[in-house]
This record gives structure tokens, C-alpha cells and sequence, in this order.
RNA sequence: GGAAGUUUAGCUCAGUUGGGAGAGCACCUGCCUUACAAGCAGGGGGUCAUAGGUUCGAACCCUAUAACUUCCACCA
């Protein structure tokens, strides 16, 4: 006996193949449908029941190696047709895929596979990013756990184990999206260090180098001591640590006066060249021109005055260090102040630093503030809090410091991208996004571009010994072009990654080529990404592709959030909160997973995934499975019609056709404005609701009926439902609704290539399906009087209508009995009182009486009838407030009005009946 | 200091150009109704953060306030 299940209510085993559901149920050899055989293509597949409860392991990699074996994701350069191009962002290969990659693929993926379905020539770019920094970084850790440094490797050793990195977690994450059901074209895989990507990479560099965007010079940067490379200030994450303020005289030279300066990094004083106070600060006045002597080094240095302090804060006296601040930078350079760069690359303090050369930089403070306390000049400490930024990658204090490194010049390439999104040729969705976008590039600084790392896009420029001759060169340079001199050598930096990834939407086509991949699939439609990436990724796209190509890289940008943990906290590593996604896909199925991802989720939004929504989204995919094994097991051996014949169509077929039809309608306008959620809810309710919970409860006595023809008929739109349902819910659950897909009788092919369903007005039938509302609001209120008189629902009833619309019951009458539990109808004459005790009910269409006999207590019918008249009084004096306001008359449209009206006369017509039966009791 | 977001049922969240407040989960009642207990039927539960304003009409638009979140900048 195997534990199957365990829920509150009950628990299952496995009785050897007698077990369904908790119930004891002989397995019935006959109910068994077969798959039909796709032309051969599913080997090792004929004739497969469907079992009876849903399990994607059985078939999700089956599915998803079909789909590559039939070159389903290949992306075919067709005239006839409209490209539709989306590139993945690429994932690092710094490790696994996580939640947030989840959701950033299956939301590619549903619009990709939307779009496919819909007749497009669909491209969906993967490929992998080299993650320069974040992979080297890793690299050296491991090395270090080895017990050996990069620089005991040497370069060729360690590219060639970054390498194996690369195969390594470049193969894993391309496992995790097959796993996901990314129907992107594998045929085309790239690597942001691949050869035309690195082609790519060399002609936008020679380009910005030729037209003088690309410079090389001595500025403030970001130091990772740790990483010992530069940094972008995209790439530095400020946190709010406590701190100090340590309060240090400097003495006046020729005097016993000093000046107070206060400080948040005491070691910096060693590269001090200067303290500023403001021009027109009184207290200082005396002192601008005069000389310090700067403690323990001798230095001395002028105080100068700057506008650039605030009198208001600390003591009005700055210590000025040019080299390690980018304020005292720029006040350096006005005052023509010397640089004093004090840090080696790893943190500790260099030659310049006197007695404390060679200390870490912490230690140097340390020393330093007991040097001061020493010689009496230590004034005194203050607690403070003061944002310290962070290396993304490594978390260490980032210093900035003086350092020879490439910049890209920002101010030309960042207006024309802001221009492109102000003239809406790309649209961020949802368009809040695109302020965020616009306060980035209308801030930002030139784009420090070196990184003193081996892993990644080697700088393309060679210097030569001999002459000096600095060149940029798409090829290798060998020889020196001014003076022929072999003793050239190339710059030993690499580019910042993103200078690769800024380039994806054309590099991955064969740019700086025209190719006729570049010329069909470029620009690329939607790009769909993160929030938190767009100043890093989104920004410098834009730019690239405008620079390079002359054309923005994509039309769209659709935003997505982040996904949190249950508590709203963001997964990470060091939480250990994080969630793999594989692991929810072994126990779910990916297709749960991706509807638990997208539904409740509004653009842009963050969310918080639990299991208990991947459960919700299992419940659901497994309903659909049973609704098809429900008509599958009605279906055999049945000659299903291949089309649906109108004439033939009850009122219960054309109800749920016409909602379809307005499935459809809403569902594809929802996915063309990106509106995931709503469209997966639209599905999800309409799949749930209206086509299980009512059409196959509806169809039944037609299926268990003694009318072939009209069972032919009932199957028919059983059939044509479900299948254009699974078309529709195929870009969300792909895997099960082409499982599904090659069950379903008259349909043919895979469902990932099948035209997605069209609006059709013919079907609409909104009159029809209108009326038929008041057939299930009227089986509704028999469920609901047969409930709030403790009548067993397996009991029969009769019952007696007062209506109207006595057509329309008669034509649902097999319908209404079955579903509402009743043994027969009878239509009364108004007035004439039935002569058991009953309970009553109003509703739209029928004045409904119920015999109950002794079930019935008069004084709880009472009871109910009051309240009942008390919500319609309500209703009433409701409609009267609207129509006794002569502006809402005049002004509201007149179809409310007209409705307003007509919602009157109905509750008083119900008032007017409840009234009597009250009095009759 | 600047910017963006959030505030709706017990919890997590939707709410599509302003026109009677929704879902999932949880809760209560009753159901082994031959597709499904991963289910079915019925039900309870909300001053849509607060205060103003615009409007015939506001969860939605405007203004202010509060709380929380995030991003950017930053005074050494």
C-alpha cells in the first residue's frame, strides 16, 4: 500500500489500480481513451490512456522533445510573414536560474508562443551572458578554496578554467529552460563571448573610439579592493552602516591656532592636499591662504576657500583628498590641488602613507585616529550613520580613488535614447517605467568601462613599446602601424560586461553584418525584463541600438517585479529563502509553476510566490484534465461532427459558445497589452466556471440521453470548446494543453503551431446567452432554497413556476431538472396557490415554488422571505435615489438610465410577489 | 534632498477609458450527484488608508495627510 494523498477529509491508497479519489471504484477496462497517433511522430507512444488524475512528469519532456524534433522553436526568415522577435535576456552563467528568471522566461515564453500561434515568423533569441565580473569572481573564490590565486594560474590557465565554468553552468541553465517549456530557438544560441558577439563587441568600441566617445584618462572611480577592479556607479550599492565622525585639528603653520575638520575616513587624510572652507565664512576668513601642516606625514597644505562647503555642517572645514573623493575631486581641480593617491588596488595604504604604508586601510584608520589622540589632536567622536556603497558582487567597501581607466562619453549617446522613448518609437509597459528610464539618463556620468579583469572582452587597443603609438584596431594588432615595431602589446583590461549585453538585440544577428537575420528580425519587438535592470541592461541597449543601428533595438519593454518570498522578503542567497525552481517543477509540473507566476500579477508589480498558489494552479490544470477525460469517455465511439452545425445548437450551446467567443475577445486584447494576469484569469474562470462547473453539468442529459443525434451534436461543441479552450491556454500551461491537444479527436498536428482562435460574431450569441442566464439563475435559487431548508440535495423536488419565459424552460427542461435536482416542472397560472406547504424564490425569469412537506418551517420561511424583501427594498430604494436625481437623468447615458429603469420595474414586480407569498403563509 | 510604488475580505493579491466591490487560500454548512475530494453545491466576511475636491456618479481623476516599500542623490 503506497500513501497517495492526504487532505483534512480523508486519506487514500493505493489499492492495486482500485483506488480513485478515496472511493472504492473498479477500474472499468472499457473507459479508456486513446491518443491518436501523430503521424508517427511520437514513437515509443500509440495508443496511451489518460490517466486519471494529472501527472506532468509522464509527459512534460516527452512534449518538450517533440517539439524541438519537429524544429517548432526554429525561427524561418519568411517573406509571407510578420517577424516577431523577442531576445532572452541572457541569464549569467554564474550559476542556477532562479524564481525571477521563472517568471521573466514564462512571461517570454506565453507572448512568444501567442504571437506564434497567431501566424507571426516568431524569433526567440537565447544565449548566455559571460557575466564577466560575477563569474570571475566565483572563479577566484574557488580557486582560493583550492588554495591558489588567478595569478598563480597566469591568464591562458584561468580562461581556460573559466571556460569549463561556462560549459559547466551554461549547460545547466539551458537544462532549467527546456525544463520551464521556453519555446526558444536552440538552433541559435549565443554567448555574449562567442565570435560574432565578440566581433559585435570590437566594431562598437573601434566605432565610439573613432568618433572620440571612447576616452581614456585619469578620473574618480570605483575601487573594489576585494575584486581589485573598477567599477560602473551602476555596479555600487549604497546601505545606511554606522559610522564615526572623527573631529581632527590640523595645526596652522607659524601659529598655535588650528582648524577643526571632521571625518568619516580618518586614513584618507594621508592623501589630504588642502582644507576648504566656504568663501564667505566668517570664522575661517583669517585663515584662506594660510598653510597646515599635515600630521604625521609634514605635508603642508593651503587651506582654501570653495563653495562647495556648507558652513551648516560638520565644523564648515573640509579635509580635501583628490584622489579618494569625487567632491574633493572636482574642488582639486578648481583649486589645482595634488592628487595624492594613498590605497594600493588591495586596499592597503601605499608608499605615500608614511609610517602606515603597507596597513589595510582599516588598520590605517585605526592607527591613525590613536596617532591623532596621541599628539593631542584628536577633538573627539561622533556616532554616525552614512550611506557606504557597496561592490554588488562581493559586498566590500568600495573606494573611490584616482584611477587611468576607459570611459564611454555619455551626454551624445544618452539624448537621443531619451528622445526615442519621449517619441514613444519604444514604449515601456507599464509606462510608469519610463520616468524611472528618463531619470537615469538625464543623471548620468560617463561610463567607466575598464575592468582590471581577465575574464571577459579584452580592450581592443595595443600599445606600441617603442613609439609610444596608442591604436584601436577591429583586428589583432601585431605590428605597430606608426612605426612597425613588433613590440606592441595589448591593453590588459577587459570591458564592463554589459558593454556585450548593450549590444544582444543586434549581436546575436550577425551585426556589424547585414545578414538576412539582421535585416528580418531587427528591431526586435518586446523586450521583457526586470525593474531592477533597467539602468544596467534596458538603458544602455537603447543607446547601443540607436548609436549602432541607426533604429531603437525593440519596440516594447515590458516591466515585470520581483519575485519575493512568502514573507515579501527578495530571495537571496544569504537568507537562504531562495526557491528552485526545479524543485517546484518536479513536484508540480512546469505548467503550474508558470500559472502560479502570472496570475494575480499585475505588470510591474512584485509578488510573492507560495506554494499554496503552485497548488492552486496544479488544482486547476487538473480539472481541465478530467473535463477532457469527461468528454473523451462520452466520445468513443462516437462519429463526432467535424464542425458545429448552428441550426442544431440549444440554448445551452449557444450560451457557452457565446462565452467563448467573449473569451476570446478579452483574452487576446489582454495579451496584446501585455496584460498577462487578466488574461490567464479570463481563461482560468471561463475554463473553471463556465465550461466545467455549468456547460458539462448542461451536457449531460443530452449524453446520457437516448437521442444520438443530439448527443453527436452535444459532443460537437464539447469538442469545439475544449479545443479552442486548450489553444488558448496553451501559451500559459504548454505542456498540457498539447498532451490534451493529442487526445482530442478532428484535430490535427501539434496544438504549439495550431492558429490560435478567432473572435467570431456568428458565434456571438449575446441575446441568447443573455436569456440563458435566467435558466441558471434559476437553477441557482433552487440550490439555494433546497440548502437553506436542510433538504438533502439528493432529494427530488417539484416545481411549480409562475413565468413568462415558459419556452425557454421547456427547452432547457432536461437541463434545469437535472442541475437544479428537480423531479418535474409544472407551470402555474398566477395567483393560483399550490396546495402543499412551499418555500418560494423570485428570480429574473420565474416566480419559483418548491412542496416540501414537512421540511418546510413556516416561521424560517418567514424569516427568509423578510430578508429577501428586506436586500430587494434595498435594491429599490437604490434605483429610486438614481432616478429621483434629475442630473443623473439628464446627464448619464441613456442606455444606464434606460437600465436603471428597467431594474426598477423588475425588483417592484419581485416585491410584489414576495409580498403576497408572505401574506399567503 | 529627489523620484516611483503600495495601502481593497482573516492572508496573498486582481480590479482593463469613472457607471451596482472580485479571485485564490482560509473559514462555516451540506454533499462519495458514474470527469474531477487536486472535487461539487450553498454561505459568511470589505467605511476600497484618512481628509477634502471634481463629477449626475469615485476603489479608480485632482489636492493634502499618514504608514510602509523601493530606487537615485548625498554634507566631508
Amino acid at each position: 500500500m503506497i500513501l497517495l494523498r492526504k487532505n483534512k477529509n480523508n486519506i487514500s491508497y493505493d489499492a492495486g489500480g482500485f483506488i480513485d479519489n478515496g472511493r472504492k471504484k473498479v477500474y472499468n477496462k472499457n473507459n479508456r481513451f486513446f491518443r491518436k497517433d501523430w503521424n508517427n511522430v511520437r514513437e515509443n507512444f500509440f495508443m496511451k490512456e489518460m490517466q486519471t488524475t494529472y501527472n506532468p512528469a509522464e509527459f512534460e519532456d516527452r512534449i518538450y522533445a517533440q517539439w524541438v524534433k519537429k524544429g517548432c522553436f526554429t525561427a524561418k526568415i519568411d517573406p509571407q510573414k510578420v517577424p516577431f522577435t523577442v531576445m532572452m535576456p541572457p541569464p549569467n552563467i554564474t550559476g542556477q536560474l532562479h524564481m525571477g528568471h521563472a517568471m521573466d522566461e514564462t512571461m517570454q515564453d506565453i507572448v512568444v508562443r501567442f504571437k506564434r500561434m497567431q501566424g507571426y515568423s516568431v524569433l526567440w533569441q537565447p544565449g548566455t551572458d559571460h557575466a564577466s565580473l560575477a563569474t570571475e569572481h566565483k572563479i577566484v573564490e574557488k580557486l582560493r578554496e583550492e588554495g591558489t590565486t588567478k595569478e598563480e594560474l597566469g591568464r591562458e590557465e584561468f580562461l581556460r578554467r573559466a571556460y569549463e565554468w561556462k560549459d559547466r553552468y551554461g549547460g545547466k541553465i539551458v537544462g532549467q529552460l527546456k525544463k520551464l517549456g521556453s519555446s526558444c530557438d536552440w538552433s541559435r544560441i549565443a554567448f555574449t563571448m562567442d565570435e560574432t558577439c565578440s566581433r559585435a563587441v570590437r566594431e562598437a568600441f573601434f566605432q565610439l573610439y573613432q568618433k572620440g566617445l571612447i576616452y581614456r584618462g585619469s578620473r574618480i572611480i570605483n575601487w573594489c579592493p576585494d575584486c581589485k577592479t573598477a567599477l560602473s556607479d551602476e555596479e555600487v550599492a549604497y546601505s545606511e552602516d554606522a559610522g564615526h565622525f572623527w573631529y581632527f585639528n590640523y595645526p596652522v603653520e607659524g601659529s598655535e591656532e588650528f582648524i577643526t575638520i571632521a571625518t568619516t575616513r580618518p586614513e584618507t587624510m594621508l592623501g589630504d592636499t588642502a582644507v576648504a572652507v566656504h568663501p564667505g565664512d566668517e570664522r575661517y576668513a583669517h585663515l584662506v591662504g594660510k598653510t597646515l601642516v599635515l600630521p604625521f606625514i609634514g605635508r603642508k597644505i593651503p587651506v582654501v576657500a570653495d563653495e562647495y562647503v556648507d558652513p551648516e555642517f560638520g565644523t564648515g572645514a573640509v579635509k580635501i583628498t583628490p584622489a579618494h573623493d569625487p567632491n574633493d575631486f572636482e574642488v582639486g581641480l578648481r583649486n589645482r590641488l595634488p592628487m595624492i593617491r594613498i590605497l594600493n588596488d588591495d586596499g592597503t595604504v601605499n608608499e605615500e602613507g608614511g609610517q602606515f604604508a603597507g596597513l589595510d586601510r582599516y588598520e590605517a584608520r585605526k592607527r591613525i585616529v590613536e596617532g591623532m589622540k596621541e599628539l593631542g589632536l584628536l577633538v573627539k567622536i561622533e556616532n554616525h550613520v552614512h550611506n557606504v556603497g557597496h561592490c554588488h558582487r562581493c559586498n566590500a567597501t568600495i573606494e573611490p580613488l584616482v584611477s587611468k581607466q576607459w570611459f564611454v562619453k555619455m551626454a551624445p549617446l544618452a539624448k537621443p535614447a531619451i528622445d526615442a522613448v519621449v517619441k514613444n518609437k519604444t514604449k515601456f509597459t507599464p509606462d510608469r517605467f519610463a520616468k524611472i528610464y528618463y531619470n537615469w539618463l538625464e543623471n548620468i556620468r560617463d561610463w567607466c568601462i575598464s575592468r582590471q579583469l581577465w575574464w571577459g572582452h579584452r580592450i581592443p587597443v595595443w600599445y606600441c613599446d617603442d613609439c609610444g603609438a596608442e591604436v584601436c584596431s577591429r583586428e589583432n594588432v601585431t605590428v605597430c602601424p606608426k612605426c612597425g615595431s613588433a613590440r606592441v602589446r595589448q591593453d590588459e583590461d577587459c570591458l564592463d560586461t554589459w558593454f556585450s549585453s548593450a549590444l544582444w538585440p543586434f549581436s546575436t544577428l550577425g551585426w556589424p553584418e547585414e545578414t538576412p537575420e539582421y535585416r528580418y528580425f531587427y528591431p526586435t519587438d518586446v523586450l521583457v525584463t526586470g525593474y531592477d535592470i533597467i539602468p544596467f541592461w534596458v538603458m544602455r541597449m537603447m543607446f547601443s541600438g540607436i548609436r549602432y543601428t541607426g533604429k531603437v533595438p525593440f519596440r516594447d519593454v515590458l516591466i515585470h517585479g520581483l519575485v519575493r518570498d512568502e514573507q515579501g522578503r527578495k530571495m537571496s542567497k544569504s537568507l537562504g529563502n531562495g526557491i528552485n525552481p526545479l524543485e517546484i517543477i518536479a513536484k508540480y509540473g512546469a505548467d503550474s509553476l508558470r500559472l502560479s507566476l502570472v496570475t494575480g500579477v499585475a505588470p510591474g508589480n512584485d509578488t510573492r510566490f507560495t506554494e499554496t498558489k503552485v497548488e492552486a494552479s496544479r488544482n486547476f490544470i487538473n480539472k481541465i484534465w478530467n473535463a477532457t477525460r469527461f468528454v473523451l469517455m462520452n466520445a468513443k465511439g462516437v462519429d463526432i461532427p467535424k464542425t458545429i452545425e448552428r441550426a442544431k445548437l440549444t440554448p445551452a450551446d449557444r450560451w457557452i459558445i457565446s462565452r467563448l467567443m467573449a473569451t476570446i475577445r478579452e483574452v487576446t486584447l489582454s495579451l496584446q497589452k501585455y496584460d498577462l494576469g487578466i488574461a490567464a484569469d479570463k481563461i482560468t474562470s471561463f475554463a473553471w466556471d463556465d465550461f466545467c462547473d455549468w456547460y458539462i453539468e448542461l451536457s449531460k442529459p443530452a449524453l446520457y440521453g437516448t437521442d444520438p443525434e443530439r448527443k453527436r451534436q452535444t459532443l460537437a461543441v464539447l469538442l469545439f470548446v475544449l479545443t479552442d479552450l486548450m489553444k488558448l491556454l496553451h501559451p500559459f500551461a504548454p505542456f498540457v494543453t498539447e498532451e490534451i491537444y493529442g487526445y482530442l479527436p478532428n484535430t490535427e498536428g501539434l496544438i504549439i503551431t495550431a492558429d490560435y482562435p478567432r473572435y467570431d460574431p456568428k458565434l456571438a450569441y449575446r441575446e441568447e446567452a443573455k436569456a440563458f442566464e435566467g435558466v441558471i439563475g434559476l437553477i441557482k435559487a433552487v440550490r439555494a432554497m433546497k440548502v437553506s431548508v436542510n433538504c438533502p440535495p439528493s432529494k427530488k423536488v417539484r416545481l411549480f413556476l409562475v413565468t413568462e419565459a415558459r419556452r425557454l424552460i421547456s427547452l432547457n427542461r432536461g437541463c434545469i431538472l437535472r442541475l437544479a435536482g428537480a423531479s418535474e416542472i409544472e407551470f402555474v397560472e398566477s395567483g393560483t396557490s399550490v396546495k402543499e406547504k412551499t418555500v418560494s424564490q423570485v428570480t429574473d425569469i420565474a416566480h419559483i415554488f418548491v412542496p416540501l412537506g414537512e421540511l418546510v418551517d413556516l416561521d424560517a420561511e418567514r424569516a427568509r422571505l423578510s430578508k429577501e424583501l428586506d436586500r430587494i427594498t434595498g435594491e429599490i430604494a437604490r434605483a429610486d435615489g438614481k432616478l429621483s436625481n434629475q442630473n443623473f437623468i439628464a446627464k448619464a447615458p441613456k442606455k444606464l438610465v434606460d437600465d436603471e429603469f428597467a431594474k426598477r420595474e423588475k425588483y417592484l414586480e419581485m416585491k410584489k410577489k414576495i409580498e403576497q407569498q408572505l401574506a399567503s403563509l
